[in-house]
RNA sequence: GCGGACGUGGCGAAAUUGGUAGACGCACGGGACUUAAAAUCCCUCGCCCUUUGGGUAUGCGGGUUCAAGUCCCGCCGUCCGCACCA
């Protein structure tokens, strides 16, 4: 009789075979069609988490399945091994991040395994290794002797108290998000690349992305963002000149005043002799820069006092202000300012009682007084602006560019809001950074017979900052030039580097150099890439910025690293907390005599295994005490709301759980976790395992089942379909219809068929328990080696079709129908359909529509 | 503020080019089997009504059409990205 299918058992057995036999490992020199299916690699934190899970088991399912359509996949696995919280788990724990971090690995990768992921393990990375980072490096040093790397000043976030680089996402309030200590802005010397060299290849190339989501090729246009215009100068009063940029030349006879940035050149001078001046400057620095305060900032301006030449009419002389809303980092540091048509201008202006002068007008209103109470921005005719009248916005740019670059003063620019790649972190768990600093020769890159610069592992964290900083002999060596002392860069790259070029070092792996161009030629572009939606503008952005610097400097002749593009979903679960109100209270700032009371709530989260659900409210298990249920979220420590996929896989299996986790929910939707969701997919698992089992007892069944042969030809060209269009959710329900009817179904030929496939059908999305039955029923071979089921045309189409029948479109009846039934024949059976006649109740039709296959509607 | 996406039962969701709204799953309810339970199987399941039938229904209000979840216009709401970008 039915039997279990013995998850536990089956899982570690299959998992075995398909490493012993090296199932899943990618010949180079195959002759079938490559496929290369990539998800981004994990940063190792500790465990893995059902984000994880999810993403892999997406990318799985599309490796399986297009192994089975005669492709050899690459589907390699590897471990984004820098960064920071190795160093904070060293400082914490006070273990040593490598240590911490292969550990990481080692349990992340029993994770996985247990799984069943399809993955190539022999091409196992991990960027903290230096058989990676040593590649790495000569890369760096290849691109710098292009000229695509240089050195600048930069200003940075500085902790006094950590002596280290905060990212902004550090800085919390002005303060270090570890310490609490303010934060500095402190100039240092970084590496930068040259990332703004590429920015029209890499806003163009999107275009050529067919399969990449429409929103992340926006996001990366607007943060590439392109803007064209004008750059010019204008004279100054005081002998000088101010170079400006513009997106609007054509509103120039507007202009009622200039604006520069607060750490301008013209205001640093002024500030030198002006005290009032280097206040104001003080003053702009000090506001905030996050959105809600950026929103709320009153426009500040300083006149000072110097004036500028109108470019058009050396009469016409406009203020200088120094302004807090004006960016050094954007266009030129200066602009001018056109208070009728750009919002800021105006509340500038209005504040400052300059004027605001209408030189775009909406029909016949040219009056040059603007009175409304905002600038307009939206299209018209040029006005009050001498030649420039009666043109629309478009031409009136142009023609200001041309004026401008036929007088010498000014030409048609475009500028970028891309700013050069920093890569220069102060950190230890990183890639060292190949260079050598010499007094005597300058920056001199490790030559390479000295490659790989390893990162020294003897290093303690018992004192803030970098250790590489104060390491006793590392840091010193000779200068490849002079052999004069010289000291190592301490600085190590940006992790984005580390995962900028992994899917090229997957393709392709050679201990001497970081690819052979040939082989990762044959692999590359990715042709599915899977991940999540974070990464949608800087790691995507880098890695094109990468490959494309690479074919640039002619090592990799491939533009796109990442022909498909999915973004997946999270993961989320029930958030379960209490709430506890704390006040504080203080002196005000405004006034010390004055006592404050503060009131915040601090909440204490709730894992989900301490919670049972009563009458729709949450206890603590066990007990009367109910806490609050918060909102769906992303499983995050913080929140305490995750679930650990081990506990679950080692209780329902890993099929069950790849299942779970490609069911219901639309892949690039979240998918929020439940105790009954993955119940019902371990039940589906044991349905479709009784039917295996059930062959034998139907062995011996005979006859045809034709409408049960369509029913499994239709869904192996669907589940083909869905799966290459990765909706997993629908390929889900079809085997579901698929498994109902097979369950309906009488014993006969064409239903043992039918079992037979569809252990191909569950194949990419349940492995072992497709390799178990297709083991029992005698198979030859692994089923992962099989080939995916023939698609019988003919039986794609039904003879029979059940069409609508509607009067004024709603719906009466319906009819089955032979399929091609002419219209004629469809008009009469409905016309002759009793609720039809019933309702026309003798009238005559006023007219009658018929789509052949589908409906007749008739318009009484 | 700018840009984008989305809005369908109690819930997750399906629905080719406009053509039978709610496939499939979860939950709930009823039943069978069982001494009992688990497991399994069967049935009901958008809402409303005068229930072999009818009305109504895809955020709200209009429109186009024989026919609108789908197309157009205007609102409302939720989420995401960017943000003093000249």
């Amino acid at each position: 009789m039915a039997s279990r299918f013995n998850a536990l058992k089956s899982d570690a057995a299959w998992q075995q075979v398909w490493d012993e036999r090296r199932t899943f490992a990618a010949r180079d020199d195959s002759d079938k069609p490559r496929t290369y299916v990539l998800e981004m690699f994990p940063y190792p934190s500790g465990r893995i988490h059902m984000g994880h899970v999810r993403n892999y088991t997406m990318g799985d399912v599309l490796a399986r399945y297009r192994r089975m359509t005669g492709h050899e996949v690459l589907h390699p696995m590897g471990w984004d091994a820098f960064g920071m919280p190795a160093e904070n788990a060293a400082m914490e724990k006070g273990v040593h991040p490598g240590g911490w971090t292969r550990d990481n690995i080692a349990t992340m990768k029993a994770q996985l395994k247990r799984l069943g992921f399809a993955l190539d393990w022999t091409r196992e990375l991990a960027t903290c290794e230096p058989d990676y980072y040593g590649h790495e490096q000569a890369l760096f040093l290849e691109l710098f002797r292009h000229g695509l790397v240089y050195r600048k000043e930069s200003s940075v976030n500085w902790d006094p108290v950590d002596m280290t680089v905060l990212a902004n996402e550090q800085v919390i309030d002005g303060r270090g998000w570890r310490s609490g200590a303010l934060v500095e802005r402190r100039k240092l010397s970084q590496w930068f690349l040259k990332i703004t060299d590429f920015a029209d290849e890499l806003l163009s190339g999107l275009d050529a992305l067919e399969h990449w989501p429409d929103k992340v090729k926006l996001m990366q246009e607007n943060w590439i963002g392109k803007s064209q215009g004008l750059q010019f100068g204008w004279s100054l009063s005081d002998g000088g000149n101010v170079e400006v940029f513009t997106t609007r030349p054509d509103t120039i006879f507007g202009a009622s005043f200039v604006a520069v940035a607060a750490d301008h050149p013209i205001a640093a001078k002024l500030a030198e002799s002006d005290p009032a001046v280097a206040d104001f400057i003080a003053l702009c620095k000090q506001g905030g820069t996050t959105a809600a305060e950026l929103e709320t900032q009153e426009k500040l301006g300083f006149d000072t006092g110097i004036t500028a030449t109108h470019p058009f009419d050396p009469a016409w002389q406009i203020p200088v202000y120094i302004a807090n809303f004006v960016l050094m980092e954007y266009g030129t540091g200066a602009v001018f300012g056109v208070p009728a048509h750009d919002q800021r201008d105006f509340e500038f202006a209005s504040k400052y009682r300059l004027p605001i002068r209408r030189v775009v007008s909406e029909g016949d209103d040219t009056d040059p007084d603007f009175t409304a109470g905002e600038a307009y921005s939206g299209p018209g005719t040029i006005c009050n602006s001498h030649f420039l009248d009666g043109m629309d916005i478009e031409d009136a740019k142009r023609a200001v560019i041309q004026r401008a670059e036929d007088g010498g003063w000014g030409k048609g620019s475009t500028v970028f809001r891309l700013r050069d790649w920093g890569v220069s972190r102060q950190r230890y768990w990183g890639t060292p950074i190949p260079i050598i600093h010499c007094d005597a020769c300058g920056a001199v890159p490790v030559p390479a017979d000295q490659l790989p610069v390893v990162l020294p592992e003897d290093v303690s964290f018992d004192v803030p900052g970098n250790p590489l900083d104060r390491h006793p002999t590392w840091k010193h060596v000779p200068c490849p030039t002079c052999a004069g002392n010289a000291r190592r860069e301490t600085d190590t790259l940006d992790t984005f580097v580390d995962s900028s070029w992994y899917f090229i070092r997957f393709a392709s792996q050679p201990s001497d150099k970081a690819f052979d161009r040939a082989v990762a030629e044959k692999w590359l572009p990715v042709a599915q890439y899977i991940g999540g939606v974070e990464h949608a503008i800087l790691h995507l952005l880098y890695a094109r910025f990468w490959t494309r610097a690479l074919k640039h400097i002619g090592m990799l002749d491939i533009a796109e690293p990442f022909a498909g593009l999915f973004t997946q979903g999270m993961v989320t679960h029930e958030t379960y907390y209490r709430a506890k109100v704390i006040r504080t209270e203080r002196p005000s700032t405004a006034d010390p005599e004055t006592i404050v009371t503060e009131s915040s709530s601090i909440q204490t989260w709730f894992s989900p295994t301490e919670i049972e659900r009563r009458d729709g409210k949450a206890f603590l298990i066990g007990t009367d005490d109910e806490v609050k249920v918060g909102r769906i979220e992303k499983m995050s420590k913080s929140k305490k709301n995750t679930v650990d996929p081990t506990h679950i896989v080692d209780q329902y299996g890993a099929d069950a759980v790849r299942w779970f986790v490609l069911s219901d929910s639309p892949p690039e939707r979240d998918l929020e976790w439940s105790e009954s969701g993955i119940e019902g997919s371990w039940r589906f698992v044991q349905r479709v395992w009784r039917l295996f089992d059930g062959l034998t007892e139907t062995a011996g069944a005979e006859g045809g089942d034709k409408a049960l042969d369509r029913k499994l030809h239709q869904t192996i060209a669907g589940i083909a379909a869905d799966i290459e269009g990765l909706a997993f959710n629908k390929a889900v329900a079809k085997l579901y219809e698929l498994v109902n009817a097979l369950e309906r179904a009488a014993p006969s030929a064409s239903r043992n068929a039918a079992i037979r496939t569809l252990m191909l059908l569950v194949a990419p999305m349940a492995p072992h328990l497709a390799e178990e039955a297709w083991a029992i029923a005698g198979n030859a071979g692994l089923i992962a080696d099989a080939a995916w089921p023939e698609v019988d045309p003919a039986l794609l189409v039904d003879d029979e079709v059940t069409i609508a029948i509607q009067v004024n479109g709603k719906l009466r009846d319906t009819q089955t129908v032979a399929k091609g039934t002419a219209r004629e024949a469809l008009e009469t059976i409905a016309l002759a359909n009793a609720n039809v006649q019933r309702i026309l109740d003798g009238a005559a039709p006023r007219k009658v529509i018929v789509v052949p296959d589908r409906l007749v509607n008739i318009v009484a």
